[in-house]
DNA sequence: CACCTAATCAATTTATCTGTTGAATTCTTG
DNA sequence: CAAGAATTCAACAGATAAATTGATTAGGTG
């Protein structure tokens, strides 16, 4: 085989994981996947797509190698890869946050008016739960908090965030985190606080930036 | 816009950059214009690509975020839009690495076998350059070793690497670097000296991956 | 073993991508 | 301003990808 041909092919397998990439649904897929396990059939709900479809796009995933599955009994179930394909999945969409002309506006249309919302990363957050003046709010699905959340967070799914308001002491300040940067879950629970009079702030990305940053993790309730 | 559309919207938007990557001509023109800017008609002969074609695939390229033009009198220079498209690309090649089956196959065909190489990490390149006991090659072409290179290394362009064995004085060790992980250069320079006798090492990586870090990089001849 | 569920496969239509060819632009130089 | 070089554009043919539909496989359960 020439040279030529040779690196063309190294470069076209690099390319092939990029492939996998560069579909819509496909990356939304890997953005749940970053939470964990799921079944086809959980995946086809979060993505919004047939059964079908979303089982084709998982085995694209595990055919680039960016995904793996396993059989549990009656389901089948995928997970990422590793975390390297964690760090590209952020790598992604920093490259698109930074250089992609408009993605702020597609932002926005999706998660609404962000520029009143208080932000706080994630080594700001670390010091001052060391310091415990403020409560953490995880706001995922429960099956997520308890396969991992930052300790000392309770968990408010999504659905309870109007139920759990006065939960929370006047004066003290709210930290919500969900998914990722890109997720609707903790915008909403800030607003909500916010407007309930409380300060609130969301943490900049997700819980799984957070584990792969190496700060600790608690599992379980 | 519904919710749906909206975060659709927000994905594909994800996943048109990873679309730009998604090919292995474009692929290989992002590892080339990591060592610097080019010319269209310099980048087609890098990837051995005719000039129309390459400047399809530049513009895609553009057209996504991930490179930028700018025009010097005749020509138009393409390069990558910053540090994150960088480390993008880093992000693809280690979770190919790692997770596609064959990779190191293909490697093997486009690199030779490694496995008598011995690399070197960029902390202990640093470490021993300090201590001032080696020979750093920079095996790259000219051009590339004057937009940057690691201070204290010497230009060995590949095609004199042959010429310059008898420089190296015995029982020094010798470090080669080049482009990248996937770059024959350092490669060729590393298997060259230790036939001649002397130990020679490669640098894991390349120069892109060492400026990247945050080490020290010096300009000029 | 029949029946049910979950997932995958196969086939189809529509749309997009690749590389080629030749023409059109844009800038520099004489 | 004419000529030439570098780049881009436009159009095309062949290949590949996406979502849908319907059939099939694999594993549990009565």
């Amino acid at each position: 085989m020439s040279d030529r041909q040779a690196k063309s092919s190294l470069y076209d397998a690099f390319a092939a994981v990029a492939q996998s990439l560069a579909n819509g649904r496909r990356a939304e897929l890997v953005d749940v996947l970053a939470q964990g396990e799921r079944s086809v059939e959980d995946a086809a709900a979060e993505i919004g797509q047939s059964v079908a479809n979303t089982s084709q796009h998982l085995r694209v995933l595990a055919r680039a190698g960016v995904a793996t599955s396993r059989r549990l009994g009656n389901r089948v179930l995928y997970r990422l890869a590793g975390d390297r394909v964690e760090a590209l999945w952020e790598a992604l969409r920093a490259v698109a946050a930074e250089h992609v002309a408009g993605l702020d506006r597609l932002a926005a249309d999706y998660l609404g008016d962000r520029s009143d919302l208080e932000q706080v990363d994630r080594q700001e957050l670390a010091r001052r739960l060391a310091d415990d003046d403020l409560v953490l709010w995880d706001v995922r699905p429960p099956t997520e908090f308890v396969a991992g959340h930052v300790p000392g967070a309770v968990s408010v799914p999504p659905a309870e965030i109007r139920r759990r308001l006065d939960d929370v002491p006047d004066g003290t300040d709210v930290v919500a985190y969900c998914r990722g940067p890109f997720c609707v879950f903790a915008d909403d629970a800030v607003r909500e606080l916010t407007a309930r009079g409380h300060r609130a702030l969301r943490l900049e990305d997700g819980f799984p930036e957070w584990r792969r940053a190496g700060l600790p993790v608690a599992v379980g309730e």
